[in-house]
DNA sequence: ACGGTCATGTAACTCGTTACATGATTTC
DNA sequence: GAAATCATGTAACGAGTTACATGACCGT
């Protein structure tokens, strides 16, 4: 069995939707699901090329009216059991992340007290404005009417990004009055 | 100027601590900030090495009694130099953090609800594990009468690790309830 | 003629992990 | 003499971003 990151997954899955191409998959990814997995161009294309040549996909040609060509991509019988295998798979320990923020107070003794607190209104800032994406895509997937029983799962994962994004702000304030 | 990654920027913050060789410092990530940025020997002695060259650190090899010998490494003014414009530059964007549970649950309309179910309570258990480790650290900082003004900031890194854990465990709950 | 959007793709580069190689010394 | 710990290092690989190249079509 050969092995596919989880990129590779993302894509599978985002095939089984109505997204068929390199171009279209790139858009689906970042109205819905950016805010927890990007993908660039310089990812989709190879990968997409891979899945055909592996036999989990197969291309099709099509001319549209007033738009260039584009290759359409469908998952055979071997893709969706592949992505069915990752879906029941455990999952894997959890990655570490990376935080800038974090770090850097980690040194905060070597800073003055100002400096740590421009730095944790600085986050703050950052973190509200990624909570107001989180709410317009949320209210993008309730008032756009997709697929009902699609959508639920998508609000799932905005949910977990505003209660960790809005645990993190809460820290921010008590931090700060704690330097 | 050139530019160093925040991977270098984090030896050169441990190297303005006690810790002086390459293997010091991986011990000291290991027990002080492993929970919010890792670094393996592959970056670390690579990176001491770079240092030396640009001159922003000086070797001093040690030979200790009982013991191997062991490089020391001593921060330049012009490390200090850069470690200090780096701790003064506002943050950078946000990276997003990519998480396996919610690109498997994103996807959950093509599983079953047993599936689900058993993804996030995998996912509770090994955020609860988590949080353990948090406390086990802080309580090893606040035990371990270390530099008192340093310990101030390490715990708050850890009191964010607690916080957005245990906003995510909230989700696993709540979640189960409305799948 | 220009900018915007649709569309596909690659090459160079950075970052990071893993596995390996080496070897001293200490303890059981 | 074997295992554990101390100590330094590199090579191969995988993942991902960025910048670039190409080109069609549309509206103004």
């Amino acid at each position: 069995m050969k092995k596919y990151n989880d990129t590779t997954y993302a894509i599978l899955g985002i095939l089984t939707t109505d997204c068929r191409s390199g171009y279209e998959i790139k858009q689906f990814i970042d109205n819905s699901l950016n805010h927890f997995w990007k993908i660039s161009y310089g990812q989709i294309y190879p990968t997409l090329k891979r899945l055909e040549e592996e036999g989990l996909a197969t291309i099709q040609a099509t001319s549209q009216e007033g738009k260039p060509d584009r290759k359409e991509y469908f998952l055979t019988a071997k893709g969706k059991e592949i992505l069915k295998d990752w879906l029941e798979k455990p999952l894997k320990q959890l990655p570490v992340e990376r935080n800038e923020v974090l770090l850097k107070l980690f040194f905060g003794n070597h800073q003055t007290e100002e400096q740590t607190i421009r730095l944790l209104e600085d986050y703050k800032q950052k973190l509200e404005k990624i909570y107001q994406t989180y709410e317009g895509i949320e209210a993008g997937i309730a008032s756009h009417n997709n697929n009902q029983s699609d959508a639920k799962y998508w609000l799932f994962t905005l949910d977990y990004g505003k209660r960790t994004t809005a645990a993190a702000m809460e820290w921010c304030d008590t931090t700060l009055k704690e330097i």
